[in-house]
DNA sequence: TGATGAATAGGAATTATACCCTATTCCCGC
DNA sequence: GCGGGAATAGGGTATAATTCCTATTCATCA
C-alpha cells in the first residue's frame, strides 16, 4: 500500500496536476529542484531510494494537498482485491516471481483491504492436512514482504515446488524448522538452498 | 495535514493498537529497536526528526495495516477502525445490546475496515484456553450480523454473562451443540433459552 | 529479594537522502 | 538555425536517519 513504485507515482501525479515539472514541485516546496530527479530514485547499485517523510510534507504544505488527496493519488482506492488462488496451485509453476510475489493473470480475486503489503496474495486451503488450525475452504491472507519471526504462522515453497503451510520453530543461518499445523503431521526441517521463498500469514478467514 | 507530531502520534497509536511497545513495532518491521525511540524524535538542539518514507512502509507491510488506517490515526478520526475489547471483559456488562452489537465507549480500536458489516468488531484473546486455534494476544474479527451455519466459529454470549469462542457443531430448533476449540475441553450443550446472542468469527490474526 | 528480559536514553558509526554544482538535453520563440 | 530557459543526469559534499553499542530503568517471575 505504501511501496516505493506508489509514492513516486503520487509526486509525479501531483505535479502533473498542478501542471508542473518534478523540480518545479520541488522548488516550490522549498527543495532543491533535483530532489525529485528520476535520477535520484534509484541508487547507482539498483536500490530504491525515497523521498523523505519531511519532504512529503513539505510539498503537501507548499500545495495545499491534504493527505487524503495524496493518498488518492497512489493507487486511486483504499479497497482492493487481493489475488486469490488455491493453496494446491500455488505448488505448480507460474504464479509466483523468484521473490515469492505473485505473477500472472490466472490469479482469482479476493476483497480484502486491510493489507499493508501491495504484493499480498490469498491462498484457499483446501483439504484436512492442516486442522485445527485451517479448514478446507478457509483463506488465509500471506504477505510476502512481511519480515518473519519465530511462532509466526509461515507460508513456505521449496525449490521442488512443494507449499507448505507452518508455524515457524527456529530459524537459523542455514536451516529452516518448521512445526506441523497439525500435531499429527510431523515437523520439517529445510536447508537455506531447499527454500524458494518463505511468506508470514497475516490474517486467516474462521 | 502531515506533521512532525501527526507521524509520531500515529506510529505510536498503532504500537498501542497492536499492542506493540514502539521498540517491539520497529523490531516487527525488521527495524532497529531504537529507531523509533522517544529519544530519537528530536535532535540534540531540539530540531525535529522524521521516520523516513521507508521506515513507515515498512512497518505498514509488517502489521497489515493500510495507508488509510494509518492516515485515520493522524488525524484521531479513525473512521475505518472497528471496536476492540479484551475477551475478559466481554463477558462483563455495557459491552454489548441485546442483538449483540457493541455498544457504549469504553471499546479500544483496531484497524480492520471493510468487513461488510458495519457492527463487526474485534475480541482479543487472553490465555491458552483457546489453544492450537487462538493464541493469547490473537485478535479476532467478529460479525453479529452474517449468518451462521455448521462448523462456523462462533462467539456466543449467555444469558448468565458468560462469553464463549466454539465452532457450531449442530443447531437445532431448542438447542445450540458447541465444539471446543481446545480439545482437551468439553463440548457444550446450550438451550435456546440459554443463548444471548450468537455471532460468527470472520478472521483471525496470525 | 534477586534474576531476567524488555524498553528506553544517549552516544558513535554507518548509511541514506538532500543539497550543490556542472554538463547535457529538450522545448520554445525568434 | 540560434539563443535562452527549464528540466534532467550524474557526481561530490553536507546533513539527517538508522544502526550499533552500552547503561539504565522498569516490570515480571521465581
Amino acid at each position: 500500500m505504501l511501496s516505493h513504485a506508489h509514492i513516486w507515482r503520487a509526486l509525479d501525479t501531483l505535479a502533473e496536476r498542478l501542471g508542473l515539472s518534478a523540480s518545479a514541485l520541488a522548488r516550490r516546496a522549498g527543495l532543491d529542484a533535483t530532489t525529485f530527479n528520476r535520477s535520484k530514485r534509484e541508487a547507482p547499485d539498483g536500490r530504491p531510494r525515497w523521498p523523505s517523510t519531511e519532504s512529503i510534507a513539505k510539498v503537501l504544505a507548499a500545495t495545499g494537498t491534504s493527505l487524503d488527496d495524496f493518498m488518492a493519488l497512489m493507487d486511486g482506492s483504499g479497497r482492493r482485491a487481493i489475488p486469490l488462488i488455491g493453496f494446491a496451485q500455488a505448488g505448480e509453476g507460474g504464479f509466483f516471481d523468484d521473490a515469492g510475489f505473485p505473477v500472472g493473470g490466472a490469479w482469482d480475486e479476493i476483497a480484502f483491504p486491510n493489507v499493508g503489503d501491495e504484493h499480498a496474495y490469498a491462498l484457499e486451503i483446501a483439504g484436512d492436512s492442516m486442522l485445527p488450525l485451517y479448514r478446507d475452504g478457509d483463506v488465509v491472507v500471506v504477505s510476502p514482504a512481511a519480515p518473519i519471526r519465530r511462532g509466526d504462522r509461515v507460508v513456505v515453497k521449496t525449490r521442488e515446488g512443494e507449499v507448505l503451510a507452518k508455524e515457524l520453530k527456529r530459524q537459523t543461518a542455514r536451516t529452516v524448522e518448521l512445526r506441523s499445523l497439525n500435531p499429527e503431521h510431523p515437523d520439517r526441517m529445510l536447508q537455506d538452498g531447499e527454500i524458494a521463498w518463505i511468506a508470514r500469514v497475516l490474517w486467516a478467514s474462521q
